[in-house]
DNA sequence: ACGTACGGGACCACCCGTTATT
DNA sequence: AATAACGGGTGGTCCCGTACGT
């Protein structure tokens, strides 16, 4: 059989689906100004040009992959699942427990993809600030529509200070990344569960009292 | 009188701070790899003939950032007061508020200057992680050391778990600054600082109660 | 009435003319080198293939500008004019009058763009080169033609260097040019004309004395 | 004998002038746009480094061409000689026809360095305008002090206006040389030469009348 | 201890041109 | 005829570090 002579692929979608994907998995490996364009166009499989031609420039990857990946992230992996719960806030510590259990191991000390990149560059570039805190403000929003539902449903006490708790939840979620990462052990995730559990449940109204897990 | 020459003063130890300390700055407000060699240099009023006498290699004063300022900075900001109080968990909230309360207003977009050094360069140097891992694990240690003391002298409720409840102290703190840098509004660190005391208060014994804030 | 498709026509003249209109115009801006084709497809309201199918390298616009615009201006503002004058040489120095005095400030310092193209790019390319010099020997050649025809009728000097004198209306008014964008400022154009002028009324038989102007 | 580890030399007078001169070769023939700081730097005999050490960008060495060399060759070649005459006209003629005569043969299609820099380069940079225009302005001014001094010394007629014959001057080399180089033919210097003096002594005074050359 | 010339490498951006496709 | 994906390659810049010199 001839060889088929590495026919060019013409797949514009596919082919910045893959830089993109490629590029998001360099950068939360190396940072984003540790990844290196040639080296992402290469494992991507594709020349410089063909990168250069999908995102005019490195930043715009970056925000390429706030916009479409992490914040896509973020709705499946805690607004979407908490929809599904009767009580939100066991939601939440479900879903607390779920994301760091199965956080890869390799990733732990990878930190959160999110958090990288903002810590990163949210202080070099107006517009990667910008859109982290797009996308935080989201968490946060969705999150505090969810506690609303929680204290309407009878699932938190009456003073229960809303925005304030649902900067609890997202922050918290935030640090125990940062600290995951900065001590490279797992065992902090299972630390922090117990103490989002335990500061969730004491806002949690007394007649609802449970078994202690 | 004799001459008193006012050429350069050759006094390696003041240099070196100088240089570190502009070194501080320039890492802490462009990022490690943002931060120029010439530029500190530069700024630090040295040649880089200087800095390399003083610091071998870049990620030197990366080290001696953390071993020497950040190191510090924990010790004089939380360590330290901490023993001034008698119920330590009072202490640890007092502080918290202290900490974000005083934080200058343009360093709000900062965040935490360890934590920024740590998520940006643990994965990258091993040397990095090691070194902001022993400061973090520092901080962790004596946190606990005053949760053991307040739960010694009944502040804290017996179930409490202490190396839980330090994490989530230390977490937390980090969780804070960097949600007050992704959303660069400082109106989160009193959101914080609500669900600190919230969360601290709520683990203490009964009897303690005390008057709303 | 038949539906008028009001999708982008497909004239190929008509592009092939906005893209050449474009290129020039970007060319004569920024220099060969310096003009992109993206750009001037852009501009041209084309993309990149399109140029390409009107133009097999950025070097055949080049050649076209000179060939098809710069040899045409060559002849609509000095030699088409110089027919309707009974005394070439007062139609010389009128048209070199009206050159300058006509050319759009904002042109000053761009200079002439013929010369500004043989300048950049006859060394680099050796076709440059020769259509360059083709359309200044066309220059040439006709200067001359008509010079003769003065001398011919009596509005010059025996002793007139034909072939010098042609060369020297030519160079004088490349060298105007390069005056005035070197100096952005066009009162060089004045000057010039006093001298061209004065010059050439110097090789004009004394019987033809007339006003100082 | 052992081999000598190619010292590194270290003589930052020297290699600045060596990367000049190279840079100022490379960019005659190649144009600024064309020549290559790669090229250039390994011409010198020097690494990229080095150059960058000595030019900050690749501006600098065209603004330090234009500076140190050309400015100097105006000196040289045109105002330093011009006092050595009693008749500075004369010295203009002698002057114009020793530049022309001694123009080495292969550099006649490569034209006079400053216009070419000018050329290509005054309309892309401010700062290669102001210097550009800052060294014709010299060339100006010191001819126009000759042509003043010619004036008061009986060689000039009354009427004339210096500061035009000044341009005349100047515009007049300027667009030999670009004749010159688009044609090709260094003929076109002796036909200017011949312009050029002719022109120079129809402003003389009658009495001055000397042999036909 | 410090100054500065210099080495060598890497990175982003761009650019011209080709080719598959409609 | 015209579009847009893609190929390669180069160019300027900057950066960290070395080593020579004082």
């Amino acid at each position: 059989m001839a060889r088929t002579p590495l026919k060019r692929q013409r797949n514009p979608k596919i082919t910045r689906a893959r830089i993109l994907e490629v590029a998001f998995m360099e950068i939360y490996c190396e940072g984003f100004r540790g990844a290196s364009i040639d080296v992402i166009a290469h494992k991507a499989g594709v020349t410089k040009g063909a990168f250069f031609h999908h995102f005019a420039t490195k930043f715009e990857v970056g925000y390429a992959i706030i916009d479409e990946l992490l914040r896509a992230g973020i709705l499946e992996r805690w607004i979407a699942p908490l929809a599904r719960y009767d009580n939100p806030i066991d939601g939440m510590i479900a879903q607390f427990k779920l994301t760091f259990e199965t956080w890869p191991q390799e990733y732990v000390a990878r930190g959160c993809p999110l958090n990288n990149l903002t810590q990163e560059m949210s202080g070099v570039d107006p517009i990667f600030k910008d859109k982290s805190r797009a996308v935080l403000t989201l968490w946060l929003t969705e999150t505090e529509r969810y506690l609303r539902q929680a204290r309407a449903r009878g699932f938190l006490r009456r003073g229960v200070r809303i925005r304030d708790l649902a900067r609890f939840v997202v922050t918290f979620q935030e640090g125990t990344f940062a600290m995951g990462k900065a001590l490279d052990d797992r065992s902090v995730f299972d630390s922090s569960y117990q103490s989002f559990r335990s500061y969730l449940r004491s806002l949690m109204p007394i007649s609802t009292g449970r078994p202690a897990h």
